[in-house]
Order: C-alpha cells, then structure tokens, then sequence
DNA sequence: ACCAATTTTGTAACCGGTTACAATATTTTT
DNA sequence: AAAAATATTGTAACCGGTTACAAAATTGGT
C-alpha cells in the first residue's frame, strides 16, 4: 500500500501555482527550512549572513509564502469578516471603509458581506455568516441586535468574537458599538416638542427588518409620553430607503394627516425624499412642515432648505468596532460596550409649529 | 531529536479553537478520515448508511471544517481580492456589492481593499494588492487602467487572473470590464454642441489620480475638435468629489470663463456641488448655463433641475466583472475585453446655448 | 587553552484536510 | 456457483508552512 505521489511532477496546470515552496528556498541557499522561515518571520534570531543568504534565494526563486498553509500552522486566518444590509448607503460604505483601513493597519483582511433590508434579512444574513465562518474569519461584525439565535451559536461554539454595531445596549449580553438609537430619537422628539409640534409623523424603514427603526420610535414615543402625547400607528409610514418610495410615503403620511406638523425621517434619503415631495406639492418647509432627517450625510447641509439631523460618526464607529475586535484577537483589554455619541445637528428644515 | 508534540493536550488557550477535526468525527462515526471527507464533498459516493452515521457523529460533535487545511490541501482559497478607490461613492459601492453577490454565488468570498483617490492611489493599491495577494485571493479586481507594473508584475508572477474596471479598451493587453469613457464623454460633448454651446467648462476629478477623467476630456476634445473647436486647459478645473470643493470649483471656473455656457462634470456629486453653487450665484439652469453629470446616480432624477447625465450600469459592470474572474478560475471561455454600455439620459439641466 | 554559557542552526513532527491507490464488499455475468 | 465487473471503504502520503527540541557553533571567563 506504500506509494509515493510524484514530488518531482508538481502539478503543473494551467492554474498551477508556483512551485516554489520554503523547501525549495532553504535548498537553495544551502539552509534548512526553519532558518527560512526564522528569516521570514523573526530576522533577528538569525545571523546577518544566514539572513542575506536567504533573502538572495527568495528573490532568486521570487517565493511567496502560501497563506493557507501558514493559517493552518498557525491556526489563524488573520481574516476579519463584516455583514452589513448594503454597501449602497454611505452610512454602512463608510463604516466598512473605516474597519477596513483598522484591519489592514492590524494585518488583518476584511471579508464582507451584505444581506439587504430585506423581511428575510436575518436568514440571509446567518446564510452570509456560514460563507464568511467557512472562509475562515477570526472575529465577525454584524448591524444592528437582533439576529438569527442559530448565529450566535455558531459563533459561539468557535468562540469567534464578534460585535453588533450601529446600536448602544449596555444592558445585552452582546457585545456592542454604536449609538443609542432611543435616546437620539428622543431628542430629536424634544426638539420638534421644543418648538411647539405636538402632532408628529414618522417616515421611516421597515421596523420588522432594520431594529434600528423600531428603536427611534420607541425614543419618539418616549419623548411625547412625557407630555402627554403620542404617535399613533397611523402616523408611522415605513418605506424601503430611496428617494422615490420616500415621495410616495411622504405624501400618503401628510394626506392621511393633514394635521401632521413635523416629520421625523429613518434616515436622510427619506427626508430628501419628503423635502422633494413636499415642494412638488406646495408645501413650505419649515413653515408648514417641519422634517428631520437621520445620519448627516454630506448633502445635508447643502440642499435648500439645508436639512436638520443626527450626525452619526460612522467612521469612528468602524474604528471602534475593529478596535474591539482586534483587541478580542489579541487579548487586549476592551470593553464589551461602546457608545458612539451623536448630535443633533439644527439647520432650516425645522421651524415654529406653524400657528403654535 | 525524536519528540511527540502533546497530542493528547490539543492547545486549550482562551482563543483555542475547537479541537474537533476530520479524524474525531471519523473515530466516532467508526469510519475513515476518507470516508467523512467523502460525506461532505460528494456524498454520492458513499453508502447512505455510512453518509449518515457520518452526519450524525458531525452533529454531535459540532465539527466544522477547517478551511485553511482545505485550502492547503486543494491549492484553492475560494477568495477574490477587489481594490476600489473608495466605497463612499455608490457607484463603487453598488459595483462591490454586484461583485460580493456573483462571487458568492459561485461559492467565493470577497475580500476588499480601498485606495483612495490621492496622488499615491499607485502605491497605495500596490500594497493593498500585496496583503490580497498574501491572504491567498485567487483573482484580482482593480478599477482604471493606470497601475504599478510591480502590480502585473506580483499577478502575473503568481498566475493571478485580473481585470480592469470602469474602462473599455479592447486594444489593451490587459483584461477589462467597463464602458468607453471618451466615447461617453464624446457623446456629452455632441449633444451640448447640438444645442448651440460653443464654449465649454470641466469640472471633473484629479486626471493624475483617475484616469478615467483624462480620458473623457480626451472625448470632449475629440468632439469639439470636429468642430474646429477647443477646450483650453484653463477651461478646466480638477477638484476631489465632494460638494464642497465642487461648489468652489464651480464658482472658480465660471468666474474665469464668462463666456462658458456648459459645465461637463466628472461626475454627479460635482454636477451637484455646480447646480447648487449656480443656485446661491443666481445662475439659471439650464436657461444661463447647461449642466451634465456622470453616473446617474438616484437623486439625479429628483433635483430641480433633472440632471442630464451619462447612466452606468454598475451592477451590470460587477457582475461582468465577477463572471470574467470565476470564469478564468474555473477555466470557462472567458473574452479579455468587455463593453459595458452607457447611455446619456437628456433631463432638464442642459438646454440651448443661450442667445445661440 | 579549556570548559561553561550563549547563540545559531537543523531535524522532523505537527496543523487538518484531500485523494491515489489498495483492499474489501457487493452486484452482475456466465 | 464461480468468475468478473463494479461499488464502497480504508490507509497513508501529500499540501507548505511553524516550531519544540537537539545539536553545533560561537563567545566568554579564568
């Protein structure tokens, strides 16, 4: 039963990678293998000779060192994998910018993923985390909190740390980095309040497939609880996060009711979406109609009329996410929750209620 | 100098992973190490009697793969490297995204890198590529045709199939998935003469940092040179894609050229920075001064006014993309070069020369 | 010059999968 | 029922790095 598979016939093809392995480096500059890799990994522990002997064959031979096999001996992947709802919103386009710059800064890779704003998000979402686990991710983020519990076994039981993100929740047993959702809500609330709106609208994304939207209305109902008020359902208008469902949304939200002062946006598309429509209809904005949006991106402050929002800092965000992730990996301390701050930021789309 | 690693004593660190591999499950289903391979790569080769007691001792122990050794063992990584300039456009963002879905389709990962847009975009690209290529992508995607050739120089090294992006140029060496920039910009061109503008502004992107901005100006001068027309260096005004500069290039450019009546913008975020800084300087459009963007992006549509604009099919491009590459990995017929189409969508923003 | 302490280098056993080939079991043919 | 063809299973040698330990070479002290 003892045979040997040709070692002098690599493979050789089309494909082929190649040949040249430390083996094949250590021969030829007369050493053996470890002292290659030594001079790879650690110069200092080798002589300068042994050194530049070893360096000339690798250029000689132009090796490379084959990743795969290094992940195996030394179990680690140095791969950091990403699921966010979609890369076409800059919000999560700067946020993976930014974990990505921190990684590579680490040595560390991004893997990404995306799994939309769709009602079968969660599933598309663990579907993603099984391809990213399979390619073997040493540490995963993931938006928002809540999510398949089959994930968090997944995760578990490979020990893979991980972090959910664009959320602040020191009381869950995840780990988190992000804002509270509640509280900017809140104070956007506070804010209309302040300015003499008691009856409010929200137009915002499904709350059944993004939590962050169901979040922001508990924060709006919050607020008006606190005098008095409330935000019926029939004040709440979901649609997907474009400009043209938004116009459509704004307008069903404002003829449904008329007595609507200020409207609080998901997030800045939206709120672009109701200035737009609101204009098309003859409605002044913040005569008439108040509106805010959410995330501050960076046409905000220059439409007409210039947009009242939450400044969300999401490149600091994904600093922080890869920094505790990292710092997971590596045994560094870290705290399991960080909270983002964010600020409302007060520009022309809010205003008096009218008549108030 | 013999010695037996502990065998029995698997590393238990903190960060251990599971000690579960191919040969316990295989101990307790009482089979071979080949057999449960075989169970999980082409379960038809094996008895359903043996496939299930296979599965059954992978279940109990909550074996999972290790995707290094298999990476090892099958010279594949299952993973291609993408480097764009940035994510924070969401014409790269939305092509990453089509990218991540094809690849994934076909049971790849997608590891990603940004570059920036600065001077250094070269060298910065180069050592991205670098780490890619040390992670173990099998394919590279990199957007433009302007690169190291240290760059081709690692790919073709390693036989690492990849392409260019946002270019077409069938007469390159080099693969491409992209569309013809100085045909779009051509096209532009024509139809702002076709309505009488003799005189025309550019207000694009770095041409040192984007090659694709040389090219289009390269195609505006080839049309304006059919017409014994020109467009002087001083007509034109490179600034980063952002509203901010794109306003004060604006203003710069037209107040340097009084006699412009049309601004052909490298893109729609500059198109936007001019419209607005139009607006604020009492500028009519398209009545004073035409406006085309580039990329038709979503509120192109939606912006008073409508911005004419080149259309580009950025999913489309990523998949193209994303086929070329897995189709070179996989040995499919594969063309080196292919056309993605433009087309210039005629909105509100460009109209006759005035007083043409 | 001689022996101990220190530094440098080499050998070979890992990491955890895949798979060629051999051996055994089953089915088909004669 | 025996022989031949086919299907199933097992053994062990790979893939290409890392590194524990041993051995050799160098340095230092007296």
């Amino acid at each position: 039963m003892k045979k040997a598979r040709g070692k002098s016939i690599r493979k050789s093809t089309a494909q082929g990678r190649s040949p040249v392995g430390i083996r094949q480096v250590a021969e030829e500059a007369g050493v053996s293998v470890a002292s290659v890799s030594r001079t790879l990994n650690k110069p200092n522990s080798v002589s300068i000779a042994l050194r530049e002997r070893v360096q000339a064959a690798i250029d000689s031979l132009g090796y490379v060192p084959n990743s795969a096999a290094r992940s195996l001996s030394l179990q680690r992947t140095h791969a950091i994998g990403a699921i966010v709802p979609t890369l076409n919103y800059s919000i999560f386009a700067r946020f993976i910018e930014a974990v990505q710059g921190k990684a590579m800064q680490s040595g560390y890779s991004v893997v990404l993923s995306t799994c939309g704003f769709g009602p079968d998000y969660r599933d598309r979402e663990l579907e993603q985390a099984r391809v990213l686990i399979g390619h073997g991710i040493e540490a995963l983020i993931i938006s928002g909190e809540q999510h398949e519990p089959e994930l968090y076994r997944l995760l578990h039981a490979r020990r893979i740390p991980y972090t959910h993100t664009s959320v602040y929740n020191p009381d869950s047993p995840h780990p988190c980095v992000g804002y509270d959702n509640r509280g900017a809500a809140e104070q956007v609330a506070r804010h209309l309040l302040s300015l003499g709106h008691k009856e409010l609208g929200a137009l915002i994304g499904s709350r059944a497939s993004n939590d962050r939207m169901a979040l922001r209305i508990e924060g709006v109902r919050g607020a008006l609880g606190e005098q008095g008020l409330a935000l019926p359902e029939s004040q709440i208008v979901e649609r997907p996060f474009s400009i043209v469902p938004a116009r459509e949304g704004f307008r069903a939200l404002v003829q449904r009711n008329p007595s609507v002062t200020a409207i609080i946006c998901g997030n800045d598309v939206l709120a672009l979406g109701a200035i737009l429509e609101a204009q098309a209809m003859g409605i002044a904005i913040p005569k008439d109609l108040s509106v805010v949006g959410f995330d501050n991106l960076e046409w905000a402050a220059e439409i007409t009329p210039r947009l009242t929002t939450i400044q969300v800092p999401t490149y600091d965000m994904g600093n922080a996410a890869a920094d505790y992730l990292i710092g997971e990996l590596t045994g560094l301390p870290t705290s399991r929750h960080t909270k983002i701050d964010v600020d409302l930021i007060l520009r022309d789309s809010t205003g008096p209620a009218p008549g108030g």
